[in-house]
DNA sequence: AAAAACGATTGACGTTTGTCAAACTTATTT
DNA sequence: AAATAAGTTTGACAAACGTCAATCGTTTTT
């Protein structure tokens, strides 16, 4: 069992995750099942509001039109596309960036399994933000008109949306609050920590984590340059926080880099 | 007749507003007409979807449950309490700000007539930032139980209410943009053409405006000191780009601070 | 009207992070 | 397996911004 995690007034972290109801584990897809249905995928309880009636769950299933695979490097959507729907990550691994007129662009999010993406796109009719795979992945294409259909009539569902973009909201806040005050390691702290939550949250290990992106990804995220990333990165190694090998991470000290977000690093 | 804002791929002052149609002008607030009532509110375009019937135009009055006046320096909602409302401002001006463990606290967004707050809260039920009059102030508090019962009647409602939430994530993205790859003098000149474009859409002047938050808080939100924000507003002065008296600033130079903004600054 | 509190400006100096460059490691291609 | 490309690490130095402190102006209080 999965411990909860339980919504706090203010993310400590910095960066919630964009998941609703972390509380299932990632477990193998069954390649066979091939129906598209949330009333029996098993990252539900991630990407789908609980309690739902038998028939409420039948008609929920109609709210994914299909799926969609997107190979490593590939763009689930691009800024300026035409936006029609929102998507849920089954598997895999995505970032999203915006980029300004002269070409500088920032990393806005990573986003992993049961997470909700395209929000972006409601406003304008067109999205505003870049989405790319980090490594293959496939997502259910929710059609928003028929999402907003489905919540006219499902309350739990309406609800449900309204949420999802809530979180949003306050991870952004959170973000905000990381680029706005926080120096590189308190920067990078948060990062990974709320990285490591997250992956809890689905299953894997809490201390033992693969970075499915650069440094420089990270360092756009972090709005810190691939140097500072990788030198701050060699500075938890050596303060014996972390064990570091490329994009392999393991968290040697959870509590120091909570003293660190915190700014109560000693020594 | 004001000039229709429209929606673009990416807005390049990185920091678009939370208003949902910009389109009216404001004017002054009758103190006698004392109902409660959106249908006759002059900032009903600013914070009301367009081409509702009579019919319906009476049931979204009922949204609004009371008015509230917020003296300056007094908060509206703090982080912690509990969501119940949704709040559109009528008149003033507000700052929101999330803050630490450890103390720093950072400022999330400034927000003016026709503007919403409190999407945060919808989430856990509780918000997670502070929401502080930064003039004396008055706003349209709206039950969220009750926006979500009308918006499921009402699909324009329901699609409004969805927008102004997307916009608010696609402002967040701008201003993540602006924390993480911009430096000071671009983060300043990208703060002034935003307030500019939101008074211009309110029907104020285009150049002269007047500061309502301190030279700290816009440090604060900015990610900057204090000082380096007092710093840039002299710089820009010396090159003739502003003028400043106080919290009194006059744009000088329009084109200047959006070449500053897209790293085009000549000389 | 004087006193106090608050906010803004400016200077000198220190710290953090960015820039440029070289070497090195791991993945991908031929 | 060799060659190439992509990503990472580390060092030396520079630039941007923060810190501390003094001063000045404005607003509020008494």
């Amino acid at each position: 069992m999965l411990k909860m995690v339980t919504p706090q007034p203010i993310d400590t972290s910095g960066l919630g995750s964009t998941a609703l109801m972390p509380g299932s584990a990632l477990t193998a897809i069954n390649p066979h099942s091939l129906k598209v249905a949330c009333s029996n995928c098993n990252l539900r309880e991630l990407c789908m509001p609980l309690g739902l009636s038998e028939q409420e769950l039948e008609r929920i299933d109609d709210v994914v039109a299909l799926r969609r695979k997107v190979k490593r490097g590939a763009t689930l959507f691009r800024n300026g596309e035409k936006f029609t729907s929102l998507f849920a990550i089954r598997t895999g691994f995505f970032k999203t960036s915006v980029v300004t007129d002269d070409g500088r662009d920032q990393v806005t999010g990573f986003q992993m399994a049961g997470e909700v993406m395209g929000l972006d796109g409601i406003v304008s009719d067109h999205h505003s933000c870049d989405a790319i795979a980090l490594e293959d992945a496939e997502v259910c294409v929710m059609p928003f008109e028929r999402i907003e259909e489905l919540s006219r009539e499902i309350n739990s569902l309406q609800r449900h949306v309204h949420k999802i973009m809530s979180r949003e909201i306050v991870r952004e806040n959170g973000v905000m609050l990381l680029l706005g005050s926080m120096r590189a390691e308190e920067r990078l702290a948060a990062f990974l920590l709320n990285l490591a939550q997250r992956l809890y949250a689905r299953g894997f290990s809490q201390s033992d984590l693969i970075l499915r992106m650069t440094r420089e990804e990270i360092g756009s995220y972090l709005g810190l340059k691939l140097e500072t990333v990788s030198r701050t990165f060699s500075k938890f190694v050596e303060d014996k926080v972390l064990e570091v090998k490329q994009r392999h991470v393991r968290i040697l000290n959870t509590e120091a880099l909570r003293d660190i977000v915190n700014n109560k690093a000693c020594l």
